[in-house]
This record gives C-alpha cells, structure tokens and sequence, in this order.
DNA sequence: TTGTACGCGTTATCAT
DNA sequence: ATGATAACGCGTACAA
C-alpha cells in the first residue's frame, strides 16, 4: 500500500502538502493540489488510519459488545446504535462473544486499547460485573446499557424493570384477574430479579395472594416456559391471568395454555415483556400484550451519552432510566 | 491512559524491558521482570494497539460489511464467521451499511485503511460492484461472498444458484406436478437472476410449458410474494406446484395459498430457498421443504481464505463454489 | 542483561 | 507557499 512519502515523493513535494491536500486545508499552490490529487488518485491512495489516529488521539469509532449477535431481540438496539453513531458521523463497531465470557473481555479489551474512542456494552448477566469493572479501571470511555453496577465510572442506560413489572401486574388486577402467576425471564440476569420484585410488590401493595406455585422460574426463550406452564397446569388451581418476564416465555405460555384448550385472554390474561416479536408469531397466536423496552431509543441514548463524555471526559458519570410501556393488544385487553 | 514510557520511567528500566515482559520474550532479569509485571498491574496498564499495530504491520482482525446486521437470514453465516475467526484467535469485527450503499462504502473504507487485515463482504447486490472493484483496486485482503465480479483480486465464496434452482425444480417436475410456477426473489441480486435462469433451464430440458404467467416476480420478504401469488390465482389455470426464490417469498406464497383454502402439498407442492426458517413458522405452517444455503460453512470458508490470504499475499485468487442441498419436508415430499 | 536509536505513517509546529 | 522536524506509542536491530 502507498504511504504518504510515496504520493510525496512522486509528486516531488513534501509529505507537508500532500497531507494539507488530504485533510483540504490551505496553503497549497492550485497547480500543486491539482497534481498531487491526481496522484492519489492513481495510486488509489488512502491514508492509513492508524497512524492518523495514533497522531491525532482520536478514531472517530465507537465499539459495541454484546453477547450475540445473532438474535432478533437485539435488532431494535442495533439500529438505535446505529442510526445515533451515523447521526455523528461515528464509525460503529460491533463485536459479540459468541454467549462465551473470555471472548467477550477479549474484545473488551481490544476495543479499549486504542481503535475506539469508547465502547458501549449491552449485558445485564451477573457475570458481566467482573467485564464491566476491567473497563471502567482502565478509566476508557464506556457506556453500560442494562447494568446496574454502581460506582464504577460510566454511563449507564437502564430500564425501570421494577416499575415495569409492577404496571404489567398492577393491570391484571385491576382487570379482577384472581389468581395470578409470574413466569420469569433468566434469574441469572439483574432483570429477572427486577422484574419478579415488581411482580411481587404489586401483589402485595393489593394483597392478592402469593402462593409457592406462583411464580414459575423459565429462561430467555421458549420452551422451558412452555414446560413449566403445561405442567403448572395440571396441578393446583388454575391461573387466570399470567405476567412473563419476557416475550419469548410468554409465547411458551401462550402455547401451552392454547394447547390445554384454554382461551386467551378470556380464561387466561397473558402479559409479556420487551415487545420483541418476530411479526409471524402474530399470525400464529393472538397478538401479545406487552411491556414495550424502549430499545431503539436506548441505543440512540447510548450512543450520545458516549460521544458527549468522549467531548467531556472530565462529566460527572450520569444514569438514564427509560421506562416501560404498557401496550395493549390481543392477550389481555 | 499510561504508556510503555510511562512504565518504564516508573521501574527505572528501558522500553526495551517492559517491552520485552509484554511480548513474554527473554532477556530480563527476575527482579525486573517481576517488578515491571507490577507496574503493569497496578497501572492497568494495557498497550496501545495502534502504535503496536503500525509497527508490526498486522492488526490480527478481520473486518466485515454486510447490508444489514438486522436480519436473521445472517445468523448462520455470523456464527461461520465468528468460528473461523475465533478458530484461528483473529478478532472479527461487523459493520452494517444500514442497507445504504454510502454507509456499505465508508465502512469498506474505514477497514481497509488500517484496522484489519483483510476484509469479508457480503452481498449480490449489483450496486455492490462498485464497492467490491473499490475494495480490489486497494489491493486490500478481501474476500466476497456471494458476488460473482469477475476480474477483481479478490477471493470469493459462491453458491451455485442455478443448479439450486434447476435441482428444485426438476424435482417438482420428477412429482408429475403439470403446472409449476417460479416466485423469484428481489431481481435486483444476481441470485435472483441465477435462480430464474436454473428454474427456465429446468423447465426447458424437460419441455414444460412456460407461459408469461409462468414467473411471478417478487423480492426477499413476505408481503409481495404473498400479494403476487394470490393475484395470480385468481387469474388464469391454476398452478400446482411453486419454486420460490427465497424462503420469505415462500412463506408469502404458502399464506395466499393456504387463505385460497388450498391444501398444501396436495393441490400446491411447494420448494424454497435458503432453508432460512425461524422456529415459530414451523408451527404456523406445514414445515417448508427448501434449498439448502450452507451458510455457516460459507461463512468458516471465507474466513480461512481470508486468512491464508493474509498469510500468503502472492497467491492467486480462488473461487470456492457451495452447492445447495435439498431439504424436503412438509410442503414438498 | 540492558539500553540506544530507528522506523511504522500520519499530523502539527515552526521555520523559511 | 513550502518543507524540515517532532510527536503519537510501540517493537526491534544493534551496541554496550
């Protein structure tokens, strides 16, 4: 690849000029900008980015690490990220370990050791804690996104899980739903545990009554709810209104409660979490009342809480809380 | 952020030293190496990668663009990518153009200057010809996959898209079926051409009848195949077996099918392409028999080119062709 | 074992 | 308008 002494050399000037022609500043002859331009184009030149960088401190990139990409549920966050970054005229970057923790840090780390001028990571698993912390000691610009670890510098995005939890609950009562269940998301994650205290708070405030068989533990996806709830079915008495800690759990439920010739919402209310729905799942079942995770607009936030600390490194860190919404649709009315 | 100076002024050693404890080479003494080690530590100290990767002319990563990050017909070919990167301890990084050619382009850009050492792109997008010629005329690493541009130096990985479609085809005609239509995909990509021309060809050599009606044209999602297909049964005779284009046009077709109160297999045999099916369709549809794309072993392939390439600069481009494997389950037998 | 000096490719400063 | 020089942070001959 051609260097900047190469077009110099070539054009029999100084790599001063050349690089005024690059970054269109002036000081430069019109007949010597038009000869060196045409060398560049010649030789196809483009100026290496990592040694711009390294003179310039400054990438103009931000990098993401998720868990993996390789799931829809991450689609909204993408293009929030996304569209805030080219709203700035950011690179964005994104980097997943594959659900594996050491592949993670590793990208951790080399998106913090210099290509990036700041790194924004999604995960609210307990075992991000150990991650997060190596980010915020290497005292790098960083956004978490869904984690609540206190004092470690960094911006946080959050989502009022609690507050959440409680609305979604707080209207199957008032819908007169007697007995009441909560499946839950992933307990190994802050969320899960977020959300089941929302549930339980909500039970509580309105003294409804919280059995054992009340709550349901099940996963991120479909079918260890589908399981617990086909089997919560044939026993005890039956529930007629269901919050999920999750969208993926909640069509489980809704599979097997449909498939024990219940109907929804009349014998069971059933209310998910995340509005993360593929749009077949609309075709298959009746349409999913949820809580709506505003994840596009974290994502947005994210990024712009970044680029403003890379601006002001010395800010206080801040925290945003967004809040759920509960929306409305076939499943509980 | 501290630097190797830094450490080293600390320790009252040389850089040479500490950056022989980095790199883990010999020739240090073990008090100081031990007493570097300690500096390292409490500094949180981690090398700056640029300056690391400009002297040594090598980044260790690997760069990919793609249309679009958000959408699940990539999940395979990430996970092909991710694996082959990891297998051979490369990072990998993702970038998505949002599905807008600048976007495609600046990306390209950004990781060919510098950052990587080589670079996978996506896509058959006849628009992506620019970009690729871009890419090859930098005389960057690349590999692309599924985009036939002859005469760039370029490694590629391809799936042959013709003998997909004649094999799918020549099945539907091996079932007796007398009047089998093609659904294309977007006719904007070369597969969608390829496949067309595999699915005349077939008809062809086996003296089928091909009328104007015989090819509906739609794109790579549901609600066009969908609104095709039903137009074109209410007009004309009708058709009993259909090879799609992609695996979304075939879910539009099954659901105008299956809303005209057809039964499928019976009155419609149906083949797709792709075998790009989320879970929940299986439930909401007879299960779709489809055209196999390898994706994750396109995307493990790519990468191990890339990498030899990065190895071996001097050798010639190779072309790798996947082929198509037919699945046949519920919509077909 | 240790340290000096140079180079990677770029931009910025300060002469001329 | 032009160019020499230093600097960014690192690795590595080479010399000591």
């Amino acid at each position: 690849m051609a260097t900047i002494s190469d077009i110099a050399k070539q054009a029999n000037v100084s790599r001063t000029l050349v690089s005024r022609v690059l970054n269109n500043k002036p000081g430069v002859s019109p007949e010597n900008r038009k000869k060196i331009l045409e060398i560049i184009e010649k030789n196809h030149y483009v100026p290496n980015g990592l040694a711009k960088s390294l003179v310039l401190q400054k990438t103009n990139t931000i990098g993401v690490v998720m868990d993996d990409l390789c799931n829809d549920f991450f689609f909204q966050l993408i293009r929030g990220l996304q569209d805030g970054a080219e709203a700035q005229d950011y690179n964005i970057l994104f980097c997943s370990g594959r659900r594996d923790m050491a592949a993670k840090l590793k990208y951790v780390d080399y998106l913090t050791s210099g290509c990036t001028d700041g790194i924004i990571a999604y995960g609210s698993c307990f075992d991000d804690e150990e991650l997060f912390r190596h980010v915020a000691a290497k005292s790098a610009n960083s956004v978490l996104i869904e984690s609540n670890l206190s004092d470690c510098n960094a911006d946080k995005i959050l989502l009022d899980n609690f507050r959440g939890a409680y609305a979604a609950t707080e209207h199957l009562i008032k819908q007169r739903r007697k007995n009441i269940i909560h499946v839950t998301c992933d307990m190994n994650y802050d969320v899960g545990l977020e959300r089941l205290n929302g549930f339980v708070q909500a039970m509580h405030d309105y003294r409804m009554p919280l059995k054992p068989d009340s709550i349901l533990y099940a996963d991120h996806f479909e079918t260890i709810a589908y399981q617990q709830m086909k089997k919560r079915l044939t026993q005890g008495t039956r529930p007629d209104a269901c919050f999920a800690g999750a969208d993926k759990p909640a069509f489980g439920v809704l599979r097997a409660v449909t498939e024990a010739g219940l109907s929804v919402p009349k014998d069971l209310a059933l209310i998910g979490f995340d509005d993360d729905v593929p749009d077949s799942k609309d075709m298959l079942f009746p349409a999913l009342s949820t809580m709506r995770q505003p994840l596009y607009e974290m994502g947005r936030a994210g990024v712009e809480l970044l680029i403003d600390r890379i601006n002001r490194p010395e800010r206080e860190p801040v925290t945003r809380i967004f809040e759920a919404e509960l929306i409305l649709r076939e499943t509980c009315l």
